[in-house]
DNA sequence: CAAAAGAGGACTAAAATAGTCGTATATTTG
DNA sequence: CAAATATACGACTATTTTAGTCCTCTTTTG
C-alpha cells in the first residue's frame, strides 16, 4: 500500500513540533508525550533525522532537538528519505542494484514504474516541514460526520 | 515505505499484458509463466480486478481473463485501489473512519497529510494501463551498468 | 464425462514493522 | 564531584502484514 510507517509518522510529528516552536529544544520526552507515541521509538527517528542534518541534537539536562534548517528547506520528502532509506523503490527490482531483475525475471514495468516513482517523490518533495506546520493553523477546523 | 506490494506489482504486470494482447483471452497460468510469479497469488488478483470491473474473466477450457475496458481509461490508481482496497491511507488516522484520531490522541499532520495522500492518488492516476504498456516499446532498452 | 480454467475459503510461512530494554556517553546544576 | 537528565546505540522481542499454498467447488468446451 502507499503508507507512510510509523516511524514516518512520527519524524513528521517531531519537525512539525519544532516548526512551529523553532529556535525552543524540545526533547524527545515531551514530543512523545504531546502525541501520545512511544519515546525510545521516537528517540531513534530523531537520531536518524540529526545524522541526516535536518536536527541538531544537545545532549545534557535541558538537552533536546532543534531544526538544523529553516522548515522551508526541508520537504517531506526528505524526511520520509532519511528515515527509510535514500532508496525508496515502488517495487523491488528498482533499488540500486543487484535486484531481482535478472534476464529470466525480466520485469515489464520496470521503466514506466521508474517513471512513476519519480513523481511521488516530486509529490512529497511539494510540501515543505513549514507548510506542513502551518496547515494546522490555516485549515478551518470543519467538524466532520464520522470521527 | 511508498512502495507497491507483490498483489499490485502482479496486477500490473497482469494488466501491461492484457493491454498489449487486447482481445486475447490470457489465462493465469500463461501470465504466471511469462513473468515467473505465483499462479493462484495472482489468480487472486485478477478476481479482484475482475470484481473491481476492470477485467472479465472467462471461465472453462481456453477460458482466461481480457481488460473489460479500454487501457486507456484505466489508471494506476484504479488497479492500486482495486487491489488494496479504497481506503489508501498514508497514516492510520485519515482512513474513512473509526481510528485511533480520538480526544487524546490528536493527530496534528491529519490534514496535511489528507493533502498530500489526494496529490498521490493523483500521481498513481497520471499514468494510464496503455502507458504503461506502452512504455516497455517506447523507452529505449539502455544497456546499464550494473544489473 | 473428462480436462482446463476461474472462484473462493482456510491456512501457513516469511518478512517487515513496531516497540522494549539495557547500557554508555554527554551536559548541566547544586 | 555527584546526581539528574538527556541523547546514542545495539540487541532483542512481539506484533502485524504480506506472500504464498492447498483444497474444494463451479463453469465451459471438446
Amino acid at each position: 500500500m502507499v503508507r507512510l510507517s510509523k516511524r514516518v509518522e512520527y519524524a513528521l510529528l517531531a519537525v512539525q513540533a519544532m516548526a512551529e516552536q523553532a529556535h525552543a529544544l524540545l526533547s524527545a520526552r515531551d514530543i512523545a508525550a504531546r502525541n501520545h507515541i512511544s519515546q525510545t521509538l521516537l528517540a531513534k527517528v530523531l537520531q536518524q533525522l540529526a545524522a541526516a542534518g535536518y536536527v541538531r541534537s544537545n545532549r545534557g539536562v535541558n538537552g533536546g532537538y532543534t531544526l538544523a534548517q529553516s522548515a522551508t528547506t526541508i520537504s517531506v520528502a526528505d524526511i520520509v528519505q532519511a528515515v527509510e532509506g535514500p532508496d525508496m523503490a515502488l517495487v523491488d527490482c528498482q533499488g540500486s542494484a543487484d535486484h531481482e531483475c535478472t534476464a529470466e525475471h525480466v520485469c515489464t514495468i520496470r521503466e514506466p514504474l521508474a517513471v512513476l516513482q519519480e513523481r511521488i517523490v516530486a509529490t512529497l518533495a511539494s510540501m515543505s516541514v513549514a507548510e506542513l506546520a502551518n496547515a494546522k493553523h490555516l485549515v478551518p477546523l470543519v467538524i466532520e460526520q464520522q470521527h
